[in-house]
DNA sequence: CCGCCGCATTGACCCATGTCAACGTGAATG
DNA sequence: CATTCACGTTGACATGGGTCAATGCGGCGG
């Protein structure tokens, strides 16, 4: 049932030809660093449903994500959880840390990520800056990110909650208007990561469809029909 | 009425006798880089109530708070309005951008901050990557509050989210339980920061106030005399 | 092909917190 | 000293979204 497979090979990893090196922190560095980082690169796979780190270990290694989609979430002792990003093809887990994560990440679909230890990193860094300056720009990045979403939780209604969450998705992955958006995470995971309720977020999906904002051809996607109408819906 | 007196003093720093120097940013410096820091530094002071920054505005200015307090927040075009920190001696301000800042920076007291062109603190940067190091570092904390904060919008009760702030400020500021502490905001920035209404706010207090677990001497000050108890009272 | 199972949807009801309104209270002002 | 004003507290009531429960539905194993 728990398909904990989390199979891990060596440091077979070629970081010249990756696809995602015009936007990861590997961006931008000169061929010379970039063997020296290809040299420390693992590479790990996960399946969806199974956890990449845990809260509360100590942090050793810092991955970006090459891909598939995963999610980082914090835990109440009590089992409530929030949900505090879905991170994508380019994005850094781990890098908000003291010693240990101060959150769990479980990929959403299988998923391949490049994995750093981090004192290599932080060595890798004394030698070349521009490591550490792509690294900052990423922080800033989520940290704006961060500050959006304690909006969003703190004073957005459920209607402009679901609208900010389906605009913001869209404008990440790049989708159309009238294209259909793959929504790889279930309901329970879209509450959990808006502070809302399984049943809130269905209710809301269902009435914007109803206005014909949206189109849900299944479970899985969604298509914005009326952006117009869904930008207004976002309370900004 | 306004206070905008915002009177601006020119680059006469002195770094080396700072008080904050052991936990800013400036921390790490050696004295040469430290004189080089200095020598791109000003100072500025804003009244309580005034605006150091607003969002939108094109980010040419990086502050570390020296003294005071300081509020930072977005607001939405209806006027609602997030604070997603508060500020003390030691933090940074405009750290998350792009060009432009992305949230408004309020002095809670009468504040002192040193400012320092960010054009100059990249160039610093390049120079001495220790001081990015730092920068860094900080962003990584700023995030892992972040996220807390995210746990606490979306998912704790009101009763849970005024403990964990009480406990919060706390730990901070190094207030020791049965010793008052200072609460420079008022109300209303309190159910700004964590998403509930001056109402609720007064209400909760007032409850715990009730309960023994804390004193209310005065509106700009509290004092925790049951910790357990409002730790419990605090979801973890 | 059937039955199960996990997820999603929908409905009915409830309650924590928001809204609206009255009233305190202390500091600043004339 | 009286007046005002901003802020805080308290009360009565309203409501958005939570809770609980029934039903639907699509994929998978037997």
């Amino acid at each position: 049932m728990d398909r904990q497979q989390t199979h891990c090979c060596g440091a077979r990893v070629d970081c010249a030809n990756c696809g995602i090196r015009p936007i990861a922190i590997c961006g931008a560095l000169a061929p010379i660093a970039l063997g020296k980082l290809a040299a420390i690169a693992g590479s790990r796979r996960v399946d969806a449903g199974a956890q990449l780190i845990q809260e509360g270990e100590p942090a050793e290694d810092i991955f970006t994500l090459t891909e598939g989609m995963l999610k980082i979430y914090k835990l109440m002792p009590d089992g409530r959880r929030q949900i505090t990003g879905f991170l994508i093809p380019g994005d850094l887990v781990g890098l908000a840390y003291g010693d240990s994560y101060i959150y769990s990440a479980e990929a959403v679909t299988d998923i391949v990520a490049c994995r750093f230890r981090r004192s290599n990193l932080l060595a890798l860094m004394t030698d070349h800056p521009e490591l550490e300056h792509r690294l900052l720009s990423r922080a800033g990045n989520e940290l704006a990110a961060a500050q959006a979403q304690m909006l969003l939780l703190g004073r957005k209604t459920a209607r402009e909650r679901v609208a900010s969450f389906l605009l913001g998705l869209a404008e990440r992955r790049g989708t159309k208007t009238g294209e259909p958006m793959p929504l790889p995470m279930n309901r329970g995971d879209i509450a959990d990561f808006l502070g809302l309720t399984i049943e809130t977020v269905s209710r809301t999906l269902t009435l914007m469809r109803k206005a014909g904002l949206i189109i849900l051809p299944d479970k899985h996607s969604v298509t914005i029909t009326d952006l117009a109408s869904l930008r207004a819906a976002s309370g900004d």
